[in-house]
DNA sequence: GTCTATATCAGGATAGAC
DNA sequence: GTCTATCCTGATATAGAC
């Protein structure tokens, strides 16, 4: 009895993973149906029993990745945490995501602008709005509160803020000498305090 | 008498800049030779008039913009400016070659780590060597200074300048709101000094 | 659910005329 | 230096047998 909800993934859900670590590696447009058929074992026309077309497949691969970051995301902002812990939590959520869905995250890190010329994919750019809000609010709260500097370009600080944690997806590597909880702290410590001397 | 050190661009540098235009837009990959030719207003068949093959073009234009771009790192490195001016010196530079070279910036972030895997294009990993060189020297020459903060993982710090300097790429658009000598000096006042309240 | 076989098409590249 | 014409390969996708 093959259950999404079960702890064994489905068919289905093995071959997204599989695809998803092929789009991350080598791009969605120099990943061919044949690489992703190999990698699972069997040939290209039997991936078209389980999905419509390559595309179906990196849109099932996003929007299930998407619906949970901004779900977290969506729990920090309703919390009662004060701003700066809020931030805080936000980097860390995104630095996990990086652990957790290192191909998801590359996805859409590389291949985003790419897609989001299609009309099929306007959806992302929803997704980046919603972001962009994310963050925003975030740092005016932040702001308001009296506790980040109030004499910075809020919209530049958010894309600093946006590029440096997603991009960090292009070197991290799980298991390798700092762990993700490191990284995020670290880069916290650079992003609230500088690395000039005090 | 056509001649590349005149003012106006021979026939191959204005056929590489259109190139570069669309390599930098839709990818390398997504840009296919006819792209090229029709944006040219010539056919895709003349193209090879000018050059070996797609992959010739890119490669000569990274090259160009690359060789360009180390040679300023290195003059930075050889001027006696103290650390910390060397480092604002490298940011700010960085920041214009966006400005100046955005269509070139773009493709190296986007395709290099793609282009990287084929041996012709190895020199962009010995590129990627040096530019860590240059930002390690100066960040450790800061530190030893005594004006940088000792306590930060010197890799990670050197990652997180790296990226959110080159990321920056994706979203400035020349003629915008902020000029990139502003970009660049917000920026530095955040990496330097964090956007905490003093 | 997978395989065999194949239609269909797009893209890189070439040869030779003009 | 550009065009015409075309080759060749590789990629998506389909149809039907097993």
């Amino acid at each position: 009895m093959p259950d999404a909800t079960e702890g064994s993934a489905t068919r289905r859900e093995e071959l997204l993973a599989i695809a998803a670590g092929l789009f991350a590696e080598k791009g969605f447009k120099n990943t061919t149906v044949r690489d992703i058929a190999d990698a699972s074992g069997i040939l290209s026309g039997s991936l078209y029993h389980h999905f419509d077309s390559k595309e179906s497949m990196v849109d099932e691969i996003l929007r299930t990745f998407q619906e949970e970051l901004f779900g977290q995301y969506d729990a920090i902002l309703a919390s009662d945490a004060g701003p700066l812990d809020q931030l805080e939590q936000a980097v860390v959520v995104s630095f996990e995501a990086i652990d957790k869905h290192r191909d998801e995250v590359a996805i859409f890190q590389n291949e985003a602008a790419h897609l989001l010329t299609f009309e099929r994919f306007g959806y992302l750019a929803e997704r980046n709005e919603q972001s962009r809000d994310v963050w925003l609010t975030l740092l005016r709260n932040g702001i308001e509160a009296g506790v980040l500097r109030d004499d910075l370009d809020v919209e530049l600080t958010y894309r600093f803020i946006r590029d440096t944690v997603w991009v960090a997806v292009s070197w991290y590597r799980p298991g390798g000498r700092r762990t993700h909880t490191e990284i995020a702290r670290q880069y916290l410590s650079i992003l609230l305090e500088g690395i000039h001397c005090a």
